[in-house]
DNA sequence: CTGAAAGCGCTTACAG
DNA sequence: CTGAAAGCGCTTACAG
């Protein structure tokens, strides 16, 4: 599978500097070495400067972990999200990072992997690492909050983002998932559709609720009747959206467009309706969830709506460091619901 | 652009259980809970238990940080990447987090953006915070490398991935790009292609000049003269990848079809050579390279040269875990080259 | 098999 | 404006 070129080299101990190692230099004490390099404000200009010149002269790296255990916070925030790869997450974690990076803050950044028992494993670790925050999705089976409850225990504050716990009395991030739902299908009725399926996601998530809720609602403002027989739940893979749409346009009476809550059941759906000899759009009309970049490039390009993942991203951050950095004893987690933007391309318009 | 409810809880402050409260609910020392727990050899069995009892009673959670400092080791490796929203970046973050997770170790995620000064603090930070190793891909734009010399200073341990340094001592995982351009040149030349062309990346990247020699390799050893129109050099983004084509298929003697290093310029190839009337793949045939997941989602589907990323990052964990591990004073960095695999998709096929 | 002691590197309340 | 001292929570070499 891979082959390997070795070498060797030397690995030799040397010695840390330290802020003894800078008060020797000076003839200072470490206490004050310490004000002066935190900007105490009662240190004189000149003591400062020569601190700070000796540090960079003895290239000095303060370290952390001394800091934080003495200052009982580690400047650490544990992000759990199901995997690293799926775009929508790892489009949060970078908004993420960037916002709290700012703030010099560092990000431990774990993986669920959907399971409970991994999630439970996470929370034990963050935890033990003490990290100030976390900020987690949560895994598609997690049913059961008491893991998360013991960050409470813990005084460790939460921002759950997109996959979050209702009224669970901490920070919430996500988008207007009902009004996604309801702008989408909207659309799709407005460019003529009659009967419009839904690809949904499990109901024990929220959000995947609250699609649904708009699926119907829209149906519903529109005077078109919900019929139980377009709705299929699923992991909402692509393989998912395959299948539901080799189910569903095999219905005597075939949906003639869909919404689906995840674009990989969107590209499913649109390769299925190719393959039974619909023309998209002018059959069939699609529209997925989430705008990942490959939605552009399809040809036709998939209509989706957009859950601005980067701000999301930011928006956690904000809050968690909020959370972190407040002192109050009375703290108000802060609820944020974003506003979801439908990208209209190729694959819902009428006249394409 | 967004709206808040806000409520509020008490946050009240709670001792954290420690040691020695463990050690005073049994009249024990620190020192003996401590060995208890670590599963020190020399302890007998009765008291291990009842620690252990005691512990889970009292909720005790073992800080980190402390035993960090006293250990001289975090069990933090820090990770570099570009963007982590990049599908190939963030596949291998997965990998990699999953290794070393296992391993008891957990990741700090940092990203550079491509810029060099980023880079640098990024380094300062990870250094401060002490984390026992760094894993890194270089930023589009580093040409200099002192910044990483730091690190061998400091005496962390280093891989580098795909974007790697050449011989600079330290161990490294990449694919072998010389291959996997010669087999999807190859592929094209057997596949009718008589004039391709190469949209590759900056040449200061190793990775870039490794394919770029792979594609000159196949050219010639088809018999097919190297043409330096037909290369373009660029950030290999979808829209570099759109105007590259833009010029190339209104040159007299235009490519029949195009190698490029990266599928995003793949696609904006796809879109170009569509526009200007091209039928891919019969007149114009396309390989990319790194199996983005929407190459197969296109239609035509776009053949890609696959880097097993995940598996890159597991590769990568393991180097430094093994680096970091390692209580030899003389350590071998190794060199992995893992083998790339062309995924044949309809873009390049003769008959599809 | 168990305990007393020292120390990892920092910061801060206190005294001068 | 500066210093001496204590302590964050752990671990380990040493003594018994």
């Amino acid at each position: 599978m891979y082959f390997c070129v070795t070498f060797t080299y030397n690995k030799m101990e040397k010695k840390k500097v330290t802020l003894q190692d800078i008060a020797d230099a000076l003839k200072l004490t470490r206490s004050a070495v310490s004000k002066a390099l935190n900007d105490h404000p009662k240190m004189s200009q000149k003591t400062k400067e020569a601190v700070q010149k000796m540090a960079s002269e003895l290239n000095y790296k303060p370290n952390q972990l001394a800091a934080a255990l003495r200052n009982g916070k580690s400047k650490l925030i544990g992000v759990i999200v199901p995997a690293a790869n799926i775009t929508f997450f790892s489009s949060v974690i970078r908004g993420l990072e960037e916002s709290v990076n700012n703030a010099g803050y560092s990000v431990i950044l774990t993986q669920s992997h959907d399971s409970v028992e991994k999630e439970k494993e996470i929370i034990n670790t963050l935890i033990e690492s003490r990290v100030d925050g976390v900020v987690a999705a949560l895994g598609l089976n997690t049913k059961d909050y008491s893991h998360f409850e013991k960050l409470k225990d813990e005084q460790i504050p939460l921002v759950l983002f997109d996959r979050i716990i209702k009224n669970f009395g901490v920070g919430t991030v996500q988008i207007d998932d009902f009004k996604g739902a309801y702008d989408a299908v909207s659309h799709l009725i407005e460019n003529g559709c009659k009967r419009i399926a839904h690809l949904g996601g499990h109901q024990h998530l929220v959000l995947y609720r609250n699609r649904l809720d708009g699926y119907k609602a829209a149906l519903k403002d529109h005077g078109i009747t919900y019929q139980p027989e377009l709705v299929n739940l699923s992991d909402l893979h692509h393989e998912d959206g395959r299948n539901a749409m080799q189910k569903m346009l095999d219905l005597e009476n075939a949906p003639d467009g869909v919404f689906c809550s995840s674009d990989y059941a969107a590209v499913g759906s649109l390769q299925v309706a190719r393959e039974k000899g619909k023309n998209v759009p002018i059959d069939f009309k699609i529209v997925g969830f989430s705008n990942e970049p490959f939605t552009s490039y399809l040809e036709p390009d998939i209509s989706s709506v957009d859950q601005s993942s980067v701000i999301m991203g930011h928006k956690s951050g904000e809050l968690i460091l909020s959370a972190v950095t407040c002192s109050d004893t009375e703290f108000s987690p802060q609820n944020v619901v974003l506003n979801p933007t439908l990208m209209i391309r190729k694959s819902s318009k009428l006249f394409s």
